[in-house]
DNA sequence: TTGTAGGCGTTATCAC
DNA sequence: GTGATAACGCCTACAA
């Protein structure tokens, strides 16, 4: 079928052994021979198989990410800089959208090195513990999990916005997110916004938080719709990127303007943020240092299994968009 | 290290070839014996080594797809659907984002049993042609390749969304899309809407174009606000869900509402439609069939090769939305 | 019904 | 420098 190394052993004429060394570029093979194997192999159009490979040296030089909810945009940016960055170790990377514990299973019969777990807030199906032959790092969900986290302080993001905000001379500030209490993520950015507003002597009282089902746009929809005919806040800060879309397409029907009327701050600064209507400020990690953190600490994971610790915080940054500016006098 | 039939076999008491049939139901081994098997392989948490099985049956059950452009959000329905399908088929599938060529060698590389290429518009890097070796099926860029194709009939949209304003009694419409001669499915849709618009009779004079230098909504938002402010048109169709982004902006910076003052028809019925302000009116291809199409023709394609014909144009569809109505008189 | 043996494509360890 | 040869984990005749 598919050409073998022992295909190319026939055509340049030497033993197969030989020819596994020159395509690994073994110095113990002249030259002369080298070049004539590689132009066999080149001419046959062979493909290595990793199968083989893999069998014989249980390494495969290959990571798996599982990434079930493609659809939240928020991740390409940080999936793709993932994939550059292993690329230039010389990895190979493979992405899944099934959910964690098929993807895991799957990986693992792959054989690759390492994988990386991209769990949606709640959706905590932890792959069999039993699993743990190769190394797993997961990318936010804090707590539950036996294996090494990535995570970022959502509590100091939202500091980060209010202190911001009340910068502006806002006073009259809200929050808008997921009050589910089984999403630790959500529950950090709502009391990092409790602890800031207490920090600043603001008053938070319950109708300053809108609370949303879920974390679609829709579901900021309509959390803002009603926040914002209720109480009139002066400013926003947004639990997610699909909630700030709910946002603004709430305040437009409402024909507040932003920043004019309402300040927002949207939470993560990704990409696709340039694509609305506004260009909005925002607080977050900048993607390049998670996928950085994540891709060095997955391969010295690999390297020494418990070479890092069980949780790492990433530090968030507020990036200034255009979409908080000082309240107005007197709305 | 990872257990192995073997050491099912010490634990079962059986020789690992009966390990093996019981593994896979093989009907030649006894129940209680299977039992027993099946109990130890829980128990010891066995996961079979693919590398070792696709070595010897030389199928890997797993199906490659190759997608460098992940952050195209009108693609992500697509994945998850053709995902779901070749699970229910009992394949895995497993995702690429880099680039053609080198996506392909990896999966060849790790055996996979077919590759669904995405490409993107002109980046037509054609993977190694000799690398026939494996099933390859392309979606959407007709021409240059050997591979079967499966696209859409472009032209067939436009005019079907030329035909939906004609009979909503509009007579003054432009075409907002790329006219990169060495984009064949942008051609195709421009074509399409001279065909339509002189098949209705309408004059279509240069002014009607509206040309971008690329995709994104950046391109489509220059174009639309050059368009909308030197002619006047009651009417605008999208040549892809981008560029739409970048009209609904350009509409709204200049005070134009839709549909009553500007009716619009954007390209791809997809999901995240519906995270836009507006709930837009599209041509295109249901998801669901183009899932089930290409899935369908992959896996005839795998079983025997040169079973499917090379392209294959599926039919679009006009999804009402909220975004055309009939032209207010005397605008 | 179960066990034995050969081989899948590759690397690694030896002799030559 | 180069060429046999033994693994790697699994499947599949074929033998018992």
């Amino acid at each position: 079928m598919s050409v073998t190394i022992k295909d190319i052993a026939k055509e340049s004429g030497v033993s197969y052994s030989t020819v596994s060394k020159a395509l690994n570029d073994s110095p113990l093979v002249k030259p002369d021979t080298k070049k004539k194997v590689l132009q066999a192999a080149e001419m046959l159009g062979y493909t290595p198989n990793f199968a083989a490979k893999n069998l014989v040296s249980k390494k495969s030089r290959t990571i798996g990410l599982v990434w079930p909810a493609i659809d939240r945009a928020a991740l390409t940016a940080l999936v793709s800089k993932i994939n550059e960055l292993v690329t230039a170790q010389n990895y190979f990377m493979i992405l899944s959208v099934d959910a964690a514990d098929k993807a895991v299973g799957m990986f693992k019969g792959f054989q690759v090195d390492g994988i990386v777990i991209f769990e949606e807030g709640k959706e905590t199906k932890l792959p069999p513990q039993a699993a743990a032959s190769v190394p797993i790092l997961t990318y936010g969900v804090s707590g539950e999990h036996v294996h090494p986290i990535i995570d970022v302080n959502h509590r100091k993001a939202i500091h980060l916005a209010v202190q911001h905000l009340t910068e502006l001379g806002h006073s009259s500030i809200s929050f808008i997110g997921s009050t589910d209490p089984g999403d630790k993520r959500q529950e950090e950015k709502l009391s990092g916004f409790y602890e800031a507003m207490n920090f600043s002597g603001l008053s938070v009282s319950e109708e300053r938080i809108g609370s949303t089902n879920g974390l679609s746009w829709y579901d900021g929809y309509l959390a803002a719709r009603k926040l914002l005919t209720d109480s009139k806040p002066t400013a926003l800060i947004s639990g997610s990127y699909d909630i700030s879309v709910g946002i603004l397409r709430a305040a437009k029907e409402l024909n507040i303007r932003i920043p004019e009327d309402l300040s927002v701050i949207s939470y993560d600064n990704i990409p696709q943020m340039a694509s609305l209507e506004t260009e909005l400020t925002s607080v977050g990690v900048p993607i390049d240092s998670l996928a950085e953190k994540m891709v060095s600490s997955l391969l010295s994971l690999i390297q020494q299994p418990d070479s890092i610790s069980h949780t790492q915080l990433m530090e968030p940054e507020l990036a200034a968009g255009k979409s908080a500016a000082p309240p107005k006098k007197h709305l």
